[in-house]
DNA sequence: GCGATATCGTTACAGTGGTAAACAGTTTAA
DNA sequence: TTAAACTGTTTACCACTGTAACGATATCGC
C-alpha cells in the first residue's frame, strides 16, 4: 500500500515542475527523435553528426573544414574525426588548393552524392514516419520557433 | 574570388537540407538552451539532469531509484552517480524501506528543499530570458508540439 | 623585406552523458 | 524449494564535445 515510487506512475503525471520546461521538453524530444534516426536509417546509417557534414560538403563544394564546422557549430579539431570517416567511406576527398597550402577543400565523390541521395530520402522517409501525427502547419510551426531558439532569424524568408 | 567555403556565409544561408529538417533543428536548438541554462546556474549550479532528478525527488518524496531512472528516462545504473553526487551535496538521503530490503526510498532532505527552490527560480528565470521574444501562446505551442514527438499525449490537459 | 599575428588542420587529453553486462542481495512466482 | 525477476551497484565501454597545444602557412604593419 505504501510502496515507494507507487505515487509515480508514468512521465506524464508530472504536470508540474520539469514537464513545463522548455529545456526538459526539448531534451526529451532530441532524445526520442535522435533514436528513431538511428533506428530508421539501420547500422549501414550514418550517425546524424556525420550525415549533415556530408550533406553540408555536397551542398557546399570545396568548402574548408573551418567553414564547415562553423556551420555545424562544433570545433574544427572534432570536425577532424568526421571527414576521416567520410572519406575512409570513399564518400569524399580532401583536396589541396592552390591558392593556400593551409587549407583541403571537401569535395564529395560520385559514391559519395549518391550515398547523401539515398539517405536523405531514408531521414526524409524517418521524419514524415515520426511526424506524421503533426499536420504540415504545425511542423512548419515547429520548425519556425525551434529556429527562433537558434537565433536563426527568418527574416529572409 | 574563387577562396573554398566562400559560397557557405553563414548556417541560415542553407534553405535546403539540413535546415527543413526537425531533427537539425531540435538538436541546435537543444544545445542552445543547455549552454544558456549552465551559464545562467553558473559554476554551484548543478547539471541539468541533475536538476532534473532533483526536482523529481523533492516532487516525489521517497521515490525508488528505479523508479526515478524510469521518470527521467535513464537507466538505472546511470543514476547511481547521479544520486551520489546529490546525496554529496547534503540534497536527500537514501532510506532503507521497511517492506523491501533491494530499495532504497530517496527522501529530499531540508537543505535539497531549499536548493530545489532557490534553483527552480534561477531555472524559470533563465528561460524567461531566453525565450523573451517568445509570446506565452508560441511558447504553449512549443511545449505542446515537444510532448507530441515525446509521445507523452496531453488527454489528460 | 621582416616580425608579429592569425589561420588551418591535426593531435592528445579530459569531461560529459549515456548504454550494456555482470554481480550479490532480495523478493516473488511456479 | 527452485526458478525467475527485481534493486542497486560496479565496471567497462562508447559517442560526442571542448581545450590546449603544435607545425605549417598566410597575412598585416611597418
Amino acid at each position: 500500500m505504501e510502496k515507494p515510487g507507487h505515487t509515480a506512475a508514468k512521465a506524464a503525471d508530472n504536470p508540474s515542475g520539469l514537464e513545463s520546461l522548455v529545456g526538459y521538453n526539448l531534451k526529451r524530444a532530441y532524445v526520442v527523435v535522435q533514436e528513431d534516426f538511428r533506428a530508421a536509417l539501420g547500422q549501414d546509417g550514418l550517425s546524424a553528426r556525420v550525415f549533415s557534414a556530408l550533406t553540408l560538403t555536397v551542398e557546399n563544394p570545396n568548402i574548408t573544414q573551418s567553414a564547415l564546422a562553423r556551420m555545424l557549430g562544433i570545433e574544427r579539431s572534432g570536425l577532424v574525426a568526421i571527414v576521416d570517416e567520410l572519406e575512409g567511406y570513399g564518400y569524399l576527398k580532401r583536396q589541396a588548393v592552390p591558392g593556400d597550402r593551409r587549407v583541403q577543400a571537401l569535395a564529395p565523390t560520385p559514391q559519395g552524392e549518391a550515398a547523401h541521395a539515398r539517405m536523405t530520402a531514408r531521414v526524409r522517409a524517418h521524419e514524415d514516419r515520426l511526424f506524421a501525427e503533426m499536420s504540415d502547419k504545425e511542423k512548419q510551426t515547429l520548425l519556425r520557433l525551434l529556429k527562433k531558439i537558434r537565433g536563426v532569424g527568418n527574416d529572409a524568408g
